[in-house]
DNA sequence: CTGTTAGCGCGTTCAT
DNA sequence: ATGAACGCGCTAACAG
């Protein structure tokens, strides 16, 4: 790899004028054809390589943006991965690099957060659980210039940390929503986040059916054994069902998994969907549907504000809507019939 | 963030000696311990951070290692993120940033090239599937001072490129042997990897049992429809199997759905191992039994070895073992008597 | 159309 | 024990 000067030394040109070429920063008057071309090749002869941090030292531009994860998303729901891959696109699109930091806890995002201030990124792009108790570092970073941007569900600080959401209670209204528009109605629900119920009652009522509170389980958690819990709640109480809004999509596998070894028929008898889109819907023994929250879209969408911000753009929060993912645990296998009849508009699918 | 020279004016001292004081680069003869805590505190005051673009200038190390991940697994496998979260939290271990892309073909891998070369990052870890014709554009970022580590099942390119393998044949052998261990005696395989193949034979032959060509089927893809016609091999050519020995955690879901569906008990009449350890494995309505490629740990690995070769330490290749995770696809339901007996020593679970 | 000059912030001699 | 001076490689004014 050579420098600007190794190749300004070889066609006997100053580096300033090679450092305009190789820049197409020539300004109005432009310059000799020929030693553009002659610039160019030399370029190419020597392996020039631009160093990035004497670029970044001299222009105060890094070309890196920053994404800091904290953990999200239950095993196997694929989110976070979702989001890298899509501000991985964006950022790769935009010639942009990409620094990645996992954090678990607030702690661990302070530790993390000097590399942020030392002028390592332009921008930083923050997502996975909120935590409310970060607010006063982000803001921090952005006092010093870099400006941050959201991932979660909803806005954390209003309009100084531009936010690229999601709307949960869409998400428990469109899968309670495609439930009742299949003929269920008996509902359950497990309920873990509150603006999903929330959603999931506003369908109900809207359908004109009564919130049952015998089919309302709250849980702490979004896994597997909860929505086992549920069940049995259910069953303690008696309460029959031909269809269960879950909150995530290990969630609905467990239900799936109970129903199936107690011979009761998915979809037929009931109904299942969850949240998030996950990767093994797609072959669970019931394909199940869901209810995606677009994170790989949201990657992207934050990358474009970011950018926006950086260009001194104004930029707002953002709020996305989910979008319904129907497989066979409520319309059944597609070679019986295709998509079920009466699905609501609104939420396209994929 | 304030620079050096804003707290050595502060002070009134010099750039150089708040530089020493705070790297501990003070040499033999030290420095008065009150300067030296003056100057520690004014740093705390004036939120000191290093600007690491200069440092990297002045230095020549980035403290940033880049990590390549060409795309791999099947959906839901979560190899990519077990990789990427091995390599993040080795680096964050070790003060370094990580420097992030992905890559689908040989075309964007060297879009993504230059990048490397631009002094951004002091060394580079390349993960995924394996492309041999990138072992010039690899060989080329070396000879430009930049060390190299994949992260492949086998190595690219001899010793020239240090790699944390997977004993695939292990894979193959250590599943095979599981099923064999369990009673199993009519054991089917998928085939799609060679090696993994040549496992199962050998401990179909290690353990006197014949290979029956009617039970081995060959896929070209890891995914669940490879399983499904393999199924429909078995049937045609009237094979009966005790046991099934997949090769990935995917086509293992697929071929006990089908089970399921045509009521056959899974494991008490069927035994199915998948690979990859995939996050779903937990929670599929039969827990699903896997080997483990162990991509968190190989990720950590490959950045010890990285550290170690910018230290200049030599580095070998390493091939780590393939990890058995029994599950319920194959000894049954923890509740119903445990693991199952006779396991073979060698591969520890978990 | 091209070159000169002056930094960017830090680390590292070498003096003092 | 401390400081002055230089250079890392590049960009951006300003001259010519």
């Amino acid at each position: 790899m050579s420098r600007l000067q190794d190749i300004a030394r070889e066609l006997d040109v100053s580096v300033s004028l090679v450092s305009k070429v190789l820049n197409g920063r020539l300004g109005t008057t432009g310059a000799n054809p020929k030693t553009v071309r002659a610039i160019e090749r030399a370029a190419q002869k020597l392996h020039y390589r631009k160093h990035s941090s004497a670029a970044a030292l001299a222009t105060g531009r890094q070309n890196v943006v920053g994404l800091f994860l904290h953990s999200i998303g239950v095993e196997g729901s694929g989110v976070s991965e979702a989001i890298v891959r899509g501000v991985s696109a964006a950022l790769a699109a935009r010639g942009q690099r990409l620094m990645l930091q996992y954090f678990l806890g607030a702690d661990e995002f302070r530790a993390a957060c000097p590399e942020v201030g030392r002028h390592a990124m332009d921008g930083l792009i923050v997502g996975g659980v909120h935590h409310h108790e970060l607010v006063p570092e982000l803001a921090q970073v952005q006092d010093a210039g870099i400006p941050v941007v959201t991932i979660h569900d909803q806005p954390l600080a209003g309009e100084a940390l531009p936010n690229v959401g999601s709307d949960q209670v869409a998400v428990g209204r469109i899968a309670t929503e495609h439930l009742i528009a299949l003929g269920c109605r008996r509902i359950a629900h497990v309920k873990v986040d509150s603006h999903r119920a929330s959603g999931y009652h506003q369908a109900l009522s809207a359908a004109g059916l009564p919130a049952r509170p015998e089919l309302f389980h709250v849980a702490r958690r979004y896994d597997a054994r909860s929505a086992e819990e549920a069940l049995a709640a259910f069953d303690a109480a008696g309460a029959a069902f031909d269809g269960i809004v879950a909150q995530s999509d290990q969630q609905a596998a467990a239900v799936v998994s109970v129903l199936l070894r107690r011979g009761v028929r998915v979809p037929d008898q009931v109904k299942v969907i969850g949240v998030d889109d996950s990767p093994f819907c797609e072959f669970f023994p019931v394909r199940l549907s869901s209810v995606s929250n677009e994170h790989f879209a949201r990657g992207r969408r934050a990358v474009e504000m970011l950018m926006d911000r950086l260009a001194g753009r104004p930029v707002a929060s953002v709020q996305e809507l989910p979008v319904l993912r129907p497989r066979e645990s409520t319309i059944g296998d597609a070679s019986e019939g295709g998509r079920g009849a009466g699905e609501p508009a609104g939420a396209p699918p994929a």
